[in-house]
Formats: C-alpha cells, sequence, structure tokens
DNA sequence: CCTGTTTGTGAATATTATTCACTTTGTGAA
DNA sequence: TTCACAAAGTGAATAATATTCACAAACAGG
C-alpha cells in the first residue's frame, strides 16, 4: 500500500501548511481575529478542505500551540544535554522558557487562550492529548536534570518528588508570563523588570531546596555569566536580549540593572 | 437634578442585574456558549439594551471578572486585618486565594479568557483599567502585611521591594491555577496533590527571604492549624475544605496527607 | 397637556463558523 | 486501457450570533 502511504504523508504535509498559513495570520490579526475563511483563502485552498482536517476552530488552535510546544521541548533539550553543573542548567531550563517566549510571541497567546476551559473543552479530545503530549518532553527535561542533580549530590530531595520540583518552576514561569500578558497590569502595579524578578525568584526557590551550590539571589554576575555562557555554547542560533547588562556592565560599581 | 440621579442609579442597578445574569448563564453554558441574546431574555431586557450597557461583549467579560475580582479583595482585606504573626498572615493570603477560587469556580475561567491578549485586546479600554483597579486592594492588602512584617522585624527586605514580594506569590498562584485548569494536564505529568504543593511552595520561598519565624516546609501540623485558625477567626462563613487533613488526622504518625 | 430627551425595543444587518451536495482526482482490478 | 470506486477538494448554502439602527415608549420639566 505504497500509494496510500504517500496520500497519508501529503495530507499530513498540507496539514502542516495550513497551521503554518494560520500562525501567520495569527501573527497579524490575532487567532480571534483570523475567519476560517481567510485562513483557507490564504493557504490556497477551499474552507471545506479545511474542515477536512480540523473538526472546529478549536482543533485548529491545538495544532498551532503544539507547533509551539515542541520548539520549546527542542530548546528545553538541548539545555539538559548541555555540559554544565545541574544548578546551572536548571537555571538554564528557566531562561529557556524565557528565549522561547521572547522569541515566539505569538505562542503564548495562542497557549493561553488553549488552555482556558471555555476553549479547551471545545477542542476534541484527539487534539486535545496531542497537544498535552508535545508538552511531556518539557517536563522530562526538567526531571531528567532533578535527577542528574541528585546524583551529583547536589540536592536531595526529602520527601519532594522530582515532578513536584519541576512543577514548583513551571507555576512561576507560567504565573509570570500570564502576568506580563496581561496589558498593562504590570505597569499598574508599578513592576518594571518582571523577569529579573523571576530568575531572582528562582534562585530564592533552588536555594529554599538547598540545591548546590547556593547562589546569592542579588548577585547579577553569576546570571549574566550563565546566560553568556548559554548563548555562546547552547543557544549559538537566538541572539542573546538586547538591552540587559552584559559583564563588563556589571564590572563598574552600582550599576543599574534592568532586564 | 434628584431625577437624573435616580436615572443614574437605575441605570447602574440594571448593569448589575445584567452582570449577575450573566454570571448565572455563564456558570451552565460558559461564556463561549452564551450567546448575547440569551443573556438579554434570560435578564428579561432587549438585546438593544444590552448594547446601551455593553458595547461588546469583551466588554462585559470585563465586568463580569471584576464582580470576582472585588469579592477576592474583600477576602484578602479581612485577612489583612487580621490579628496574627505576619508569617501566618501572608500564608493565609495564598490560602485565601485558594478559598475564593475553590468557592467560586467560574470566576477563574472568566479571569483566563478575560487576561488572554486576543480578549483583552478587544475590550475598551475604560473597561479594562475598571477591572485593573477591582484588583489593585489585592495587590495593596499583600503589600501591607509586608510593610507590618518589616515593621515588626520578621522580615528584612535587602534590595527586594514590596511589590516584588507580592508579585513572587501571586506568580506561583497564578501558575498553579492555570496548571489546574489545563484540563487534564497535572494529572498527564502526575500530580496529585497541586494545591499543597502550592502552600509548600510558598513555605519555601518564604523561608528563602528569611521571614522569621521559619517554618519547616514538611511540617504539615502548622499549616492545618493555621487554616483551622483562619477558618474559626476570619472565614467563618465559608466552609472549611471537606476531605481534607484535620489536626488530629496529623496526630496519627506517618499519616498520609492528600490536599 | 405639550415637547424634547432619554431609554428601551426587537427586527434587520453583517460576519463567520460549519455543513453538504457535488466535482475532480487518483487508484487498483479487470 | 478502461472502469468503478473511493478519497479529496470545492465553494455556495446554512446557521448562528454579535452588533446596529430606525422607531416606540416613558418621562421630566415647563
Amino acid at each position: 500500500m505504497t500509494a496510500a502511504e504517500r496520500r497519508e504523508r501529503e495530507f499530513a504535509q498540507r496539514e502542516q501548511c495550513f497551521v503554518d498559513a494560520a500562525l501567520e495570520l495569527a501573527a497579524d490579526v490575532g487567532f480571534m481575529g483570523m475567519s476560517m475563511a481567510d485562513l483557507a483563502r490564504h493557504a490556497e485552498y477551499a474552507t471545506g478542505t479545511l474542515y477536512k482536517h480540523f473538526d472546529c476552530k478549536e482543533d485548529l488552535l491545538m495544532a498551532m500551540t503544539a507547533v509551539g510546544n515542541r520548539e520549546r521541548a527542542k530548546m528545553m533539550q538541548r539545555v539538559a544535554a548541555w555540559d554544565a553543573p545541574s544548578r546551572q542548567k536548571i537555571m538554564a531550563i528557566g531562561y529557556s522558557d524565557l528565549l522561547f517566549v521572547a522569541n515566539h510571541p505569538v505562542h503564548f497567546r495562542l497557549e493561553q487562550l488553549a488552555t482556558a476551559e471555555d476553549v479547551w473543552s471545545r477542542a476534541s479530545e484527539a487534539r486535545r492529548t496531542a497537544l498535552l503530549q508535545t508538552g511531556a518532553p518539557c517536563g522530562d527535561a526538567v526531571e531528567a536534570i532533578v535527577d542528574e542533580a541528585v546524583a551529583a549530590g547536589d540536592l536531595t530531595l526529602r520527601t519532594h518528588r522530582r515532578e513536584d520540583v519541576a512543577l514548583g518552576l513551571w507555576t512561576m514561569s507560567m504565573g509570570m508570563h500570564t502576568l506580563v500578558h496581561a496589558g498593562g497590569l504590570l505597569e499598574f502595579h508599578d513592576i518594571s523588570a518582571p523577569y529579573g524578578l523571576l530568575a531572582r525568584n528562582y534562585t530564592l526557590f533552588l536555594n529554599a531546596l538547598d540545591w548546590q551550590p547556593i547562589v546569592d539571589p542579588l548577585d547579577e554576575h553569576w546570571r549574566v555569566a550563565m546566560r553568556d555562557r548559554l548563548h555562546a555554547e547552547v543557544f549559538t542560533d537566538y541572539a542573546p536580549p538586547t538591552g540587559a547588562p552584559t559583564l563588563s556592565d556589571l564590572e563598574a560599581p552600582h550599576a543599574d540593572i534592568p532586564c
């Protein structure tokens, strides 16, 4: 049945086509501003064809969100494979998530919509679990680092579980993204460098778990050095953030540190 | 112009009517499942009248979400006025947020939708800032407790700011709610008692800030005792969670602790 | 009682997700 | 090579449903 296989492959390719076109459109007008007819036209197919792939608009959203998840998973897997002390690696996980969101601004919006119960419940079971599965490697990467830390003697779990540690970090990142993306909310509460604070909170949390080596949450050197090394060794294809402080900025005493 | 004033009052009352009816409807069918015509009928007015109050469905959503925010703010203000050590009060803030979400399951869904950029950007500026303002007292209550802790000598801020501490806790709560409400996600990642973990993470975070007295994150007694006292002294009108462990459960050695 | 203004109405409009009857294309067997 | 069949593709028709608007009712103030 080689012909059937080829067809299936072509079908999958067209699905990719639709998803790519949808991501392009959504970058312009947002998911809600994009109509299914628009999308079909943009992808150069008929509306009906689109519905051969996705039973409803929410299913399409799940597929769009999955693309981003896979990209993020790749980034985290690169961090997990990085040769560095466990404490740097776990911080790098948080940083990679940041880098991902910064480089894929559309994705977080989609993810937020997709996981809103009201939308989530309208998608098909199959699409939902497919989406969940794309997120799993992220959790796995983090948990692998936790295990590594335990094996290296950097961390003792006591009654904590690997998943619990991963979840703690995850909630902080997720919560911060949510608040950052709620337009005007942080300005309203007079918060200026949210992701700098996130890094600090990561550090506080890891210190509280007694994850060695203990790091001073106010030590910007450590963070900036790690970030630079990460860009040099792992994320060579991602530009380091512009405007963020460099190591030499920090040499100057009492330098103001934006994030 | 006493007549005009009365009219204005009546107008505001009807707005409340619409919002209440909308919250009732949304509890059944969700915000997305509710049509403006349905709502108007349910509130016993014409569709056009509804649009005299809200320029679009998103504006209505902002107003619906504001109701919940005001309720949560009231709860947090009660905590802030509670006579207890600062460390218990700050934990109680987290608990009140939990209690609120547990007792108003609809609200979190609405909040999530409302703050999703795609939806947020479709609401009017006026409604958005009105919503932001309803959230402000929550932040104020938390910051008041932080100040109190500093004044009492329980906490030294070093270079942290009050807002930063509040934000750290906020991100953890917000992130956890988000993950809990993403149907099936935590089960998928094999997490069973998310809010128990949240409490633990609060404790770790506060310990890392050196907020006195330091509490053992694994000490369930402390948490359960505080919860019971809180229900007895502050949230007398809210039932304590059923199924959660009581103090006497904890007396038994090696008791399993669900949350 | 009259008049202008505000408020309320629900049918009409516009947009858009979704369906469906039909066409085209490709396939494997005869 | 032909043919019957299945799968894929089509886009106009359908079904909601958010939003508008021309008009009606209620009412304040003179």
